[in-house]
RNA sequence: CGGGACGUGGCGCAGCCUGGUAGCGCACCUGCUUUGGGAGCAGGGGGUCGCCGGUUCAAAUCCGGCCGUCCCGACCA
């Protein structure tokens, strides 16, 4: 394509509210623009990087036998009553009325209609299958930001598995993993395949595609030596064992003055005090409406996935300090759990047999000391609650965890049979028994995965598109409309390329040098070939965007040369 | 939803405190010069100052309400 034709509105500012590197270069290299909160509108360079994305994700399902289909994007809200999760899902889902005043949702994922369809499988005979789509998703974020990284309405890849067993769910789950390895690897994707939680879709096991970025809004542990990672939300660690003196037996448990201590560090500090770790956090949180305590040790974190994983509540938040003194008598700071017993209480492992131990009495500026967990409280639950922290050692081989901030490109999960036995999907056995189909569901988010692309390539000048999802291959530049000769070259340079297969962009603009050469940065196309004052003498410049290595070339040899990175960049893929 | 910030031509901003003709840079149009790293000069076009209401002779500016956007926290591809 001619540039002078193509709409580019590159922009020599970025938005003054953007803050993400991918948010910032796409709108300044003019791929998309912002409608309003949470929905972008993709120019026409833009939807060149999203349909190339889309491609590579397609082939990888292709690949693993999938086939495609294209669902409606929205749903009436009987299909989802009859999964239980028009109540479940909450203000996430888009609702409203048609002009019959029947209810109907924006489809934010397809479970639903997928198995729907299932029902018309009725032999094991027809298993396994493997159904996806790329269509676009509607999600009511609480908060959408950074760009195309999150956002309200989106194009997924969304594919769902149907087997008679879990042997075969495993089957398909597998080949899932190992294509959305391939698929990010094409996509120029370090994504990192780690245990995560299932969230709203509920269901077995789950494995997220997680690409380190600091752009990224999710932590994962993970260990250099035996390759174990898990979103922190799963992660655990081996924790080493506390010693908690009085030669294993309990102390008395005794209350004393703490006047104005109240927080961990604090308490900390003061005389009598106790180190953090032989401290005992409390939590107070309300689980679907109802007042909680959840318990770790003072120097832990408790992280609310677990939480919510652990105990099924959907909708989790701190108590407010005023609820809390009503019912407990004290203000956040003096809180614990000793002799409660009206509220549920659940306690993180790493508290399990501890003694001698310090918390709050229950009465501002009071703490206890000598609390034996066992003795002292009335634990209803032993969970896993406490978010572990970089350096603690792996659970699987003890070496010094990492914790890594990440863009969740793909989450992957192993649904069973809820869907379909809420959906009415089953099959005759090969005994004639009725049995309920086994599910999956994978996703890709596609705009998300362009982001996570700009996000890891590119510099300070712009984009540097992997050539996999780069808009054009290669871009030519002329310096100088004036110069005849220069712009002849181009032009023949132009379409021998095209003939090639090669996509090029000839930038025939008629402005400075500067201004095409910053452009062309900007955009990051893979490789520019400049037809300038070399032209002449038979030569150009072939600049790879990547490295900025320029190099001279002869005119005669250079459609070969780009031809050749632009294949060999494609067997790579 | 809680906390913070902001809303002025396409983009980036000033003006607001102390009310009185809406301004700057980039971009855009015309002309001349320039021509391999975001050119110079001259001329020009484009703005309901987020919306509604109030105060006032007079509101971008002061007051109230609403809407929107962004950032930090709780959610997800």
């Amino acid at each position: 394509m001619r540039w002078s034709q193509l709409f580019i509105p590159t922009l020599r500012d970025a938005p003054a509210d953007a803050e993400a590197a991918s948010h910032k270069l796409l709108v300044r290299g003019g791929f998309i623009r912002q409608l309003h909160a949470g929905h972008y509108s993709l120019l026409p360079l833009g939807l060149r990087v999203h349909d190339k994305v889309e491609n590579i994700v397609r082939q990888g399902m292709d690949d693993i036998g999938a086939q495609e289909f294209l669902l409606p994007a929205m749903h009436p809200a009987s299909i989802w009553q009859r999964s239980g999760r028009w109540d479940s899902v909450g203000p996430e889902m888009f609702r409203f009325q048609d002009r019959k005043e029947a209810d109907l949702a924006l489809g934010m994922t397809h479970e639903e209609v997928f198995s729907e369809i299932a029902r018309e499988v009725t032999s094991y005979k027809s298993l396994p299958q493997i159904w996806y789509q790329i269509q676009w998703k509607f999600r009511d974020e609480p908060r959408p930001k950074s760009g195309l990284l999150r956002v309200r309405e989106f194009a997924m890849k969304d594919s769902y598995s149907f087997d008679l067993d879990d042997a075969g769910l495993d089957h398909a789950f597998e080949i899932h993993r190992q294509a959305y390895i391939r698929v990010f690897e094409r996509l120029s994707l370090n994504a990192l395949a780690v245990q995560a939680s299932s969230g709203m879709m509920g269901g077995a096991g789950s494995v997220e595609f997680m690409v380190p970025s600091p752009a990224g809004e999710d932590d994962i542990a993970c260990c250099g030596a035996c390759g174990y990672a898990a979103n922190v939300e799963r992660a655990t660690s081996t924790l080493a064992p506390m010693d908690d003196g009085g030669g294993g037996k309990s102390g008395e448990l005794e209350r004393f003055a703490t006047p104005g201590v109240r927080t961990i560090a604090a308490l900390e500090a003061v005389e009598g005090g106790a180190v953090a770790h032989r401290q005992i956090k409390t939590m107070v949180m309300v689980l679907d409406g109802s007042m909680t305590l959840a318990l770790l040790r003072g120097d832990h974190r408790l992280n609310l996935q677990k939480l919510a994983d652990s105990t099924g509540a959907l909708e989790i938040r701190a108590a407010e300090p005023a609820e809390t003194f009503e019912r407990l008598g004290a203000h956040p700071g003096s809180l614990g759990a000793v002799g409660v017993t009206d509220l549920p209480v659940l306690a993180d492992h790493a508290l399990n047999g501890r003694r001698n131990l310090t918390t709050g009495a229950n009465e501002d500026d009071w703490h206890y000391r000598g609390v034996d967990v066992d003795r002292d409280i009335c634990v209803q639950q032993w969970l896993d609650l406490r978010e572990v922290s970089a350096g603690e050692p792996c659970p699987v081989c003890g070496h010094p965890l990492e914790v890594v901030r990440c863009i969740e490109t793909g989450h992957i999960f192993k649904l069973g049979r809820r869907y379909a036995e809420a959906m009415g999907a089953t099959v005759l056995d090969a005994d004639g028994v009725n049995r309920a189909i086994t599910m999956g569901s994978y996703g890709i988010g596609i705009g998300r995965a362009v982001a996570a692309v700009a996000e890891v390539h590119h510099d300070d000048r712009g984009l540097c598109w992997p050539m996999s999802v780069a808009p054009y291959e290669v871009v030519i530049t002329v310096p100088s409309m004036r110069d005849e000769p220069a712009v002849a070259l181009a032009e023949q340079l132009y379409s021998e390329l095209r003939e090639q297969g090669c996509e090029v962009l000839l930038d025939d603009r008629d402005a400075r040098a500067g201004v095409k050469f910053a452009d062309s940065e900007l955009i990051g196309i893979p490789w520019r070939i400049t037809a300038g004052r070399a032209a002449a003498d038979g030569e150009v410049e072939l600049t790879e965007r990547a490295s900025g290595e320029t190099a001279l070339v002869d005119t005669s040899a250079v459609v070969a040369q780009v031809v050749t990175a632009v294949e060999s960049a494609r067997r790579q893929d």
